[in-house]
DNA sequence: CGCATCATTGAAGCCCTTCAAGACTTGTGG
DNA sequence: CCACAAGTCTTGAAGGGCTTCAATGATGCG
């Protein structure tokens, strides 16, 4: 037992909000083999570039963003992280050497080793298949990134919004505020700070946004997700067709 | 052998090029299961909307793109197709209702039984791996294309050529032509055709683009690649890590 | 308190869009 | 063989969305 007695159930919760499909089998199998590591002050990285860890990151606790610099030194975030959430899930799949996982805000994670990992899926397939949701949901939240990519400004940062609010409701936070600066959703809209602010004040006027400054809450979802055009279809993990068999046994 | 025995030889060395990884014994396994299918018309569908197919589409000639078609009437060209690729592979990870597949250019097209395909590749390995790979490449090519997408309109056509010119190189085609019309870039791009248009005269002038109108031709692909920034690691098929075998076996 | 970070505001300007029209190329039919 | 149509490419002009620069508030923390 790597784990200490009291996070546990902090741990146990995070992840069984997440993976709802678990049963009792799978989580008694998963949950001894996180490790609890330090937790990562808010800016600070939780996975590095040119990262070679042999084990899996998990987000137990905070936000998080995948991320890349580019040229003008600014940062262009990729995905945000929530907790139960992989960061690093698809190091399986390649290793960016020119992405990292930084906090923004404190974050506290957790450790899987990748054998230890590797054993626990080969025996339960449900865990395999949540893990393989995983690495399809960020590839469709990238996806449908780059489609709403060439809207206003206005209907890019409702998306993200509407993103957020729903990735936060799948655990069980409704409070309805998004736990990122105007800073976060510029780096993650390709949209400059000063934009987004304005961008910010409008759906404040509109009555979607709170009024109030230094926080950023939605007030009128649904108005929101009307100016997004949001289809949250995209973010449900949807059961693997029958032919997913078609993709057993992958090896190299 | 539900191949006549004339596409036979063009089936083959369109597949062979794309994917040279496989022996005799995997081309021999997944050649006849090829049904090579009517030509499809410049401007026609080659997988609709809602597609319910029961088998996948494999580009045997021609350029084709899959696209969204969006609020103001224009299409987001996702991405493009060259001969060899599976054009609706993604349909065993999830099968987009929103999104068809058209010809750029007059298209022959092959289909692959579901069936058959689950078949063949549970029995051979490589062959498991080498569509494995193409469900990633997509992916790669689409989160490439949004860390581009906040760059200028300069950039981006750069960028898109560039994967052009890769793509085309990988199965043989080095002249340099890009089989696409102002038009798809702008729709890949998600500019106006008129500011591609400038743009590509920007190229052209630069000595980057050959000078005749009506045809795309990259003539100093060192400057073009330079202007891209363009990194083309992210289109090798990277080997398998060996904690691939994590992936294995996935069923729902 | 002083410092750091985030939020806000104004002004100037560029990049790109939209509208509109004309030129060129290709294919089709009389 | 020419006329016409359709599609693509090209060009100009006007305008708007967003960026950059720069400076000032606002909030929280050691």
């Amino acid at each position: 037992m790597h784990l200490l007695r009291r996070p546990w159930t902090a741990l146990a919760s995070v992840v069984v909000r997440k993976f709802k499909e678990l049963g009792d089998e799978e989580l008694s199998a998963f949950l001894p083999l996180v490790q609890v590591k330090e937790r990562v002050e808010r800016g600070g990285d939780i996975v590095g570039f040119n990262s070679t860890t042999k084990y899996s990151t998990i987000l137990l606790g905070g936000v998080a963003c995948r991320y890349r610099l580019i040229e003008n030194g600014r940062r262009q975030i990729l995905t945000f992280h929530y907790p139960g959430d992989f960061c690093d899930l698809n190091h399986y799949v390649r290793r960016p050497e020119d992405e990292a996982v930084a906090a923004l805000g404190d974050c506290s994670i957790g450790i899987v080793p990748d054998e230890q990992l590797a054993r626990v899926i080969t025996q339960y397939p449900k865990l395999r298949t949540a893990l393989w949701q995983e690495i399809v949901l960020e590839a469709r939240i990238i996806r449908e990134r780059l489609l709403v990519g060439n809207r206003s400004a206005q209907s890019r940062i409702a998306n993200l919004l509407c993103e957020q609010i729903a990735r936060l409701d799948a655990i069980g936070t409704t409070t309805g505020v998004i736990p990122l600066t105007q800073i976060d959703l510029a780096d993650a809209a390709a949209l400059s700070v000063v934009h987004v602010n304005r961008t910010i004040q409008d759906l404040r006027e509109l009555g979607v946004l709170s009024k109030s400054s230094r926080v950023i809450q939605v007030m009128d979802k649904d108005r929101l997700v009307e100016l997004a055009q949001f289809d949250s279809r995209y973010l449900q993990p949807q059961a693997p067709p029958p032919q997913w068999e078609l993709l057993s046994g992958i090896r190299s």
